[in-house]
DNA sequence: GAAATAGTGTCTGTGAGACATTATTTA
DNA sequence: TAAATAATGTCTCACAGACACTATTTC
């Protein structure tokens, strides 16, 4: 039937008439998620400074088969052809993480044509946050493995500006370094601003990748770019900490995230209102004890004041 | 050949039985993209105010077919399965607008199992901003008429926040209106925000629909959203404007984004590091001329001072 | 000079950033 | 009392917001 033809039809006979003869004209490709599940860990360490350290930490699953065999992914898996995007995403951070409602939020659609040897897939990506208090000690059963919690560290070794005949290019290496107990996963990113007028491009390139499977060194870098760009106003890392937690613990979430000191009056200050005290107090050492705090449900971010 | 005997393969081998057994194994689907395309176009109407007022517009184009057949819907199209999104927005926004390296970002994968009709169609949503001054007339060919420019208008009809039980419930109305010649669509969305302790979930639903295909009433506003939250801290309006433009002129173009007036000073403050004084002057009725400028090319956001 | 808009000078309040001080605990 | 960290007081500086004023044009 000719699509003239078609046009002809009641919506009803239409449809039907779609599903049956152009439906499946073309070829598509799959669709699946990426997540990059963050949780603030405490320390095991114990060096010589009294301060517990926190450290920021994603989850990454050893791949088992091809391609990209025995690298670290991202969590993830191919939408179903029932369930929207954000249905695969919260079963898939139930399975993974054994933890129910978890903070996920959508970050980008990746979908460059070579991303994937197997096949064309489009990957969604999603940034997720878990309360370490929360999370379930890792499965120990045969796979235990195969999952991992892995320390984030990105550094920037490079930083080039070039202003060519009003076109600014803005040149970035980026070193991000996974590292988990005994193995350690890394990847260089360049990164390309080009500022076209007011047009901004960005484009992005894995320069070198040990042990990070598909884009996923990418996905990683953009996700803590959200994080870090969302932290100072909105509630967000608040999805990182307990119920109940003290400003020093708050702060140091912060600080995690944002890769820098914050100062104490300053931060307190700012969170102020986000935060409701709960009469409790905390002792962790020799010193003056803690009181505990939970968020403040009634706070809202007033957008432009 | 079962998953486990695929595995023993080499990873050329594993990839090439892959492509043959394993690679159409589930229904997959459709990939498109919706773009809303804004400019700022300045009022025919000569009103009794002398300031000349500008406004806010998206290009919208008439459905020939169904589904939504006469509704208005975004440009867009298909992704085709050897190209990526961002190769396939650019192609589009050259055929819709005829301009060549029009700005646009990725705003929100939107993937509900219900909306279209038709078949599974995953959209990649981008937001594009094209200067007036740059796009050719809307072509005067056969279907002119069904592509147009129309006038963004949007109001909160009601907002209601309640506090149940640690869970802040959010519930805004939102009303849609879009204005061309003698056509004007329309709609109505609702949107909840769910904040369970700090994690923030958003539902929006489109409770009335007068005009507008699909669910492209949630991706304009969505749209709106991520200008509106953008203009301030970066160069984004300037896409809005010509190569050269004045201050006033530029004021006007934040105004009619934000929805709001602003003051004079304190915008000229604010913007007085993104532009370059042309010497240029321009004289524009019975008053002081006004400056000329560019955009400043070696602007750089400072993303955490 | 009147009308209209462009552009500048300056006061005020808020909030970020930094430094200093007090408070509370245990060894 | 020393050590360690929690919590608060307060000074400074930058900037947002507002108001008043000056500048330039045409009629």
């Amino acid at each position: 039937m000719e699509e003239k033809d078609l046009q002809n039809l009641s919506e009803t006979e239409f449809i039907e008439q779609y599903k049956k003869t152009e439906k499946d004209k073309y070829e598509k490709p799959s669709i699946a998620t990426d997540m990059a599940i963050f949780t603030v860990a405490t320390k095991k360490v114990t060096d010589n400074r009294k301060k517990a350290d926190k450290e920021l930490q994603v989850l990454l699953i050893r791949r088992g088969g091809h391609p990209y065999k025995g690298d670290w992914a991202l969590a993830g898996g191919f939408m179903g052809i029932d369930e929207d995007v954000e249905t695969a995403v919260q079963r898939e951070l139930k399975e993974e993480t054994g933890v129910d409602g978890v903070y996920a939020e959508q970050l980008y659609t990746w979908s460059a044509v070579d991303r994937d040897p197997r096949m064309r897939i489009v990957s969604v990506s999603y940034l997720a946050l878990v309360d370490q208090e929360k999370l379930p000690p890792l499965q120990a059963g045969d796979d235990a493995d195969d999952v991992r919690w892995f320390t984030v560290k990105d550094r920037v070794m490079e930083s080039r500006d070039e202003l060519v005949d009003g076109t600014m290019i803005k040149t970035d290496k980026i070193e991000l370094t996974l590292i988990s107990d005994e193995v350690t996963a890394s990847a260089v990113i360049e990164k390309t601003t080009i500022t076209e007028g007011a047009n901004v491009k960005t484009v992005v390139t894995i320069s070198e990748r040990n042990g990070i499977a598909f884009d996923h060194a990418e996905i990683i870098l953009y996700s803590l770019e959200r994080l870090r760009g969302k932290v100072n106003y909105t509630n967000i890392a608040f999805n990182l900490a307990g119920e109940e937690f003290t400003l020093p613990d708050l702060q140091q979430i912060y600080e995690v995230i944002l890769g820098r000191e914050l100062n104490k009056v300053q931060f307190r200050r700012h969170v102020e209102n986000m935060v409701v005290d709960t009469g409790k107090e905390i002792k962790t050492g020799a010193y003056r004890p803690s009181k505990l705090y939970r968020y403040n449900a009634a706070w809202v971010y007033d957008q432009w004041k």
